[in-house]
DNA sequence: CTGAAAGCGCTTACAG
DNA sequence: CTGAAAGCGCTTACAG
């Protein structure tokens, strides 16, 4: 059974297309017995308007969609960056085509390129590593796209991220306070500008108090290579008493490996990203906590903003961190 | 800057706007020399193709998207479910509009009415409570619709769902099993379907064994009323000596009030949902797990299988749960 | 191998 | 208040 169109609405009432088109669209002017007729042909017919056909035609040419790019829409950062935007969406009426990329830029590619082709009013992306630059045939082309978590490359465009140098450098500063002096970092992949923002902090709080930079793990991406990782730390000569894990999976799999080691409780650990149930772990896990609710909410706003007609020069907006001490992070060093 | 058009290509590459379709749609048959003119015109204007626009027009009319309707982006469960659905539908080349419910019957309608308006090829859909009886005439006008995580009321149609009796049943068995006769029980919203499900099998397992139930609370729906509710369990008269804890906010919930109470390693517990982390707490949290990634490839799967043209009778899809001991479920009675 | 005409489902810009 | 004609960006169904 095929679908009922504009025009099968028409011929049932005994109207012209235009007047079952203005009836739709809630136009004014129209007689109710011409209303009422034209309601009961859609009702008979089951009929739903084609969105996607009047946007073609429509004046703005809108089709009040926007693509969402996000690293993984199944990781708790990603999904509730996700949540935030669609809340803001749905106030403008707005649906969400989302997708993953899992840091590869081909794939990233890919999925602007599959969402421009579904003629998305705007674009918010958490790009992969790699270059953004072919990217602006679409700011040309007048769609607004604002980057959210990761500054773009090859590309000026709104962005919303947090200070992850600042971050850092808060966190490791936290441990030396604790007494600490040797202090590990675990992070993740060198190709990931957040993670060499994070390395830097690191090394910033270290060099202000004159304390060499104690081991550094780069490349960790996932929890089982950041187990290993700490458990090669403590095989070695001088294991650090503190951990700075600069990701949330790298912190995960850093206090499992303290675990089977039995060291959860005299090893410091602060960690970059919050997650949930860190306060449920014995210690609680003291963490640098981002706030992607209201970076999802803002980086939404802008394309909404933008949308609008507003106009202003692409800038950089950054979200504040905060450090939430649970437990983890205040275990004195011993010494 | 207006975005170019397959009219303006043909014009620069002076051939006709067929030629461009030729050649942007890969057809054989068309001149090297002009293929390479209407290369270099797409590639100096800039264009894109509105493959919105040509889905119109199209034969099968496929817009190569499907809507999937989930409770929430951001809960775990969802997020998973969405993953594992984004994945089959890359396989396809076919995008993922997404959006939330949170229990509410007419968010359900409205998410469904706006993915349906942008002609989605398939729908996927974790129902809110209510009736889904409307949805028949997607069915009639031909576009596959799978439910998932829970039955559709006032339709028929494929699901995916597990056994949440059996599941529940025995997670109680396993209570019964380490010593407990008096078992409490913490669920969900009375009219989730699921959740009547889960009372169901815990009043199964215990009349099997001529227990009679102890503590039922209904109606838990988040964390902090879970909390609440365990505090009041355990200020009556005869506490339960283990809980079953139907959902895994609740289970979460349950495990912070127990904390307080110092009971965290003497009440014994397990839970309905797996959740990240379970096996970090201590005790390790012992659940009936979901397999959501299962879930999600299965409900997609059908899709498309739908809409590569097979055919079948609705039916009702089960994925086996599964019990994950990791130490709270454990506990044995002390008496 | 190439293109002119018609049409997908709808709205625009008019005319009456 | 209502509708006929044209057109959004593309593909179909032909004809050459």
């Amino acid at each position: 059974m095929a679908r009922a169109t504009l025009r099968d609405v028409a011929r049932l009432a005994e109207v012209s297309p235009k007047t079952v088109s203005r009836v739709v669209n809630r136009e004014a002017g129209v007689t109710p017995a011409k209303v009422a007729a034209v309601t009961a042909a859609i009702e008979k017919l089951g009929y739903r308007p084609n969105f996607t056909a009047s946007s073609l035609r429509r004046a703005n040419g809108r089709t009040a969609t926007i693509g969402v790019v996000l690293e993984n829409v199944a990781n708790p950062f990603s999904s509730t960056l996700h949540r935030a935007m669609e809340d803001v969406a749905r106030e403008h009426g707005v649906a969400i085509l989302a997708g993953s990329v899992d840091e590869d830029p081909a794939r990233e590619r890919a999925l602007i390129s599959t969402f421009a082709g579904r003629q998305v009013d705007g674009l918010v992306v958490a790009p992969a590593s790699g270059n953004q630059g072919y990217l602006t045939a679409e700011i040309l082309g007048g769609t607004p796209l604002v980057f959210v978590d990761r500054p773009p490359v090859g590309i000026s465009a709104d962005t919303v991220v947090i200070d992850n140098r600042a971050g850092a450098r808060r966190a490791v500063d936290h441990l030396i306070t604790h007494g600490h002096r040797t202090i590990g970092y675990l992070g993740d992949l060198r190709s990931i500008a957040t993670a060499r923002d994070r390395l830097q902090g690191y090394r910033d709080a270290l060099a202000d108090e004159g304390i060499r930079p104690g081991p550094v793990v780069e490349d960790v991406h996932t929890e089982s290579e950041a187990e290993r990782a700490v458990h090669r730390l403590f095989a070695a000569d001088r294991p650090p008493t503190a951990l700075f894990t600069a990701q949330n999976l790298v912190t995960i799999g850093a206090i499992r490996a303290l675990r089977s080691l039995g060291r959860q409780h005299t090893v410091a650990l602060v960690g970059f990203d919050d997650f949930p149930l860190a306060d449920l772990l014995e210690p609680g896990v003291t963490v640098v906590a981002q706030d992607p609710t209201a970076m999802g909410r803002l980086a939404a706003s802008l394309v909404f903003r933008r949308l609008a007609g507003e106009q202003w020069e692409p800038a950089v907006h950054v979200i504040p961190t905060r450090l939430i001490t649970r437990g983890s992070g205040e275990i004195q060093n011993a010494v």
